[in-house]
DNA sequence: GGCGTTTTTGCAACCGATTGCATAAATTAC
DNA sequence: GTAATTTATGCAATCGGTTGCAAAAACGCC
């Protein structure tokens, strides 16, 4: 019904007999105004329910204060980047939230970079945290053209500076294949992502030092790819148990290639983990309920969400380049 | 290097000699500008690519193409509105994009609904799309009182105007039992989500109409509900295997908790379908992945988020009120 | 060529905040 | 009691767009 009558700091001003700057000045705390007059103002923003007006605010001040989360455009296929960016999307929202900042999401086709100008140079947003997880060189280069800040989920390149956070791929990789080599298991597979990607390299560096200590051979026939979607996964088991019979155990690189594996590993009439043993990677919701339950590496998600938030709004403000990783730990299940 | 030296419709319009409403006019396509100036000043924006501030813009508009996704904060259980609440998003981001509205995405606490006025009112957002699973009513409460334009992915209380979008509950409820009773199934079971949802209250009623056609009796020994969670499936399920030992078929209201009640049912030894054939709700990503791979109704969960996004907008420039509610289809796979 | 239209363009106010600088009020110093 | 400070407040410009209204330019017609 009432239509409210006090919505711009001039009407607050109007009621407390003083100028707008000073009820600015008031509502942002600043020093420059007294006791008194502060808590008068106050308290009428208060009693009116007084909310200041954004778009305002931020043409005055220059900055957004919004963050965007840049994910791939979802295709039909279940991908792992889907269940994974949602789960650190909690913990960025969280992160932003208690920063003051606002989460946008942009989905983005993985082949246009039009995107960073539409949001950046409008001052929609004032960074950027990046999950796409195919062609994501692509979007940071356009973004370092760009000069707008943003943070990634996963290993920089070498020579540029910009922030990340990421998981210890190495320790995660060499957890797995320790934990299958203290089950006694002597054959051990691994199915990576893409070969391409550092994270997948990393890994595959972790099992390989895993065996180097346990003075085992590397053996390039117990070694196969995928691309982290589901069906890649299967096929990828499918591959290593035609090459290498003997296998015993593996050791995936996401929890949704290792379902699918399982599911590729009865199929040719072996148990989990009796036979093979299975070991993935992430440990997402569906992990402890998958058949069997799904010993894995978890990354801790809501603390890298936080991160990536934090260190995003770090560098807005002063410019300090972080790079971190985050630990890892295994999580055993009936799986391995 | 070169910083960009035009920024704002001022610079373009010393540069086509024109004055700041002739730009903008020009670049808004506005019919009061001749064709020649409107072409000389379109291709000096593409030239330098100009983007337009978005903040001076909204101010300007008193309004900010940006709409609110509002799904409850995260806790550590893995609830339905999770996985739902990604895929839908991606809907709704398209829906979204294709009217050039901005998505900004609101975790809530669900005691608290001061979040309503701090986006309202401080014109971040122009309207909401509530999917928080629980305690919906407070929520709408609130956005009805702000005045606040809004819809929601569920059934709208009888006597309120706002708008919605949802699933046609009672269809979905009569074709997963229909096709249980073609199986042959005599003893078909009911586990639901909470007994007070409108929607779970729906499905009920399929399933009930569906008996009834069939000449069967509605037996409450076969009825039982959950919470949606995993757990809350699992236990329904062993309750129901307690009272009716011998049902031979399952309709549950989720994915998810069908997948955990199908694990309670291998634990008490029986088999899916075999023994006890099971249908779930949703057809979210995992069910096709599930083992067995869940019978399930499927919600056009893509085009559920589009009319969300394109229903509101509707609402917003025209005022129209919408009820709409999508068709579900039955999705055969091995679990019965 | 002059006058009435119609089409284009520009001026200036406005949206609602922030902030540098000037000024008024209160304190302190002597 | 007055000058010198210190503290508190207000004025007015600014951020970068949009838009109502007035004015200029182009056009049609006799």
């Amino acid at each position: 019904m009432t239509k409210k009558s006090v919505r711009t700091i001039a009407d607050i001003a109007r009621l407390a007999g003083v100028s707008k700057s000073t009820v600015s000045r008031a509502l942002n705390d600043s020093p420059l105004i007294g006791e008194e007059t502060k808590a008068k103002i106050r308290s009428l923003a208060r009693e009116h329910n007084f909310q200041i007006n954004a778009p305002a605010r931020r043409l005055s001040m220059q900055q957004s204060r919004t963050i965007a989360f840049v994910t791939h455009a979802y295709h039909k296929d279940f991908s792992v980047a889907d269940l994974f960016g949602l789960e650190i999307m909690g913990g960025i929202s969280s992160g932003l939230a208690s920063r003051e900042y606002d989460l946008l999401v942009i989905h983005v086709d993985p082949n246009d970079t039009k995107w960073a100008r539409q949001y950046y140079d409008t001052g929609r947003v004032d960074g950027f945290i990046l999950m796409t997880s195919t062609r994501k060189q692509i979007h940071v280069k356009a973004l370092l053209e760009l000069d707008a800040p943003f943070i990634i989920w996963g290993v920089p390149q070498p020579k540029q500076k910009y922030c990340s956070v990421t998981g210890d791929n190495i320790t995660g990789g060499r957890l797995a294949t320790e934990h299958l080599i203290r089950s006694g298991k002597q054959r051990i597979g691994f199915i990576g992502g893409p070969s391409f990607e550092i994270e997948v390299q990393h890994r595959l560096a972790g099992y390989e030092e895993a065996l180097n200590e346990a003075g085992r051979e590397i053996d390039h026939a117990l070694i196969e790819h995928g691309d982290f979607s589901n069906t890649s996964g299967a096929e990828a088991m499918s591959r290593l148990l035609q090459k290498s019979p003997d296998l015993d155990a593996v050791f995936v690189n996401s929890d949704l290639m290792a379902i699918a594996a399982m599911d590729a590993i009865r199929e040719e009439g072996h148990q989990v983990p009796e036979d093979i043993a299975v070991v993935g990677y992430d440990d997402l919701s569906i992990a402890a309920h998958s058949n069997p339950p799904l010993t894995t590496i978890r990354q801790n998600i809501p603390l890298a969400g936080k991160l990536l938030a934090q260190n995003l709004i770090e560098y807005l403000q002063t410019g300090m380049v972080t790079n971190v990783s985050i630990p890892v730990e295994l999580i055993v299940r009936k799986s391995a």
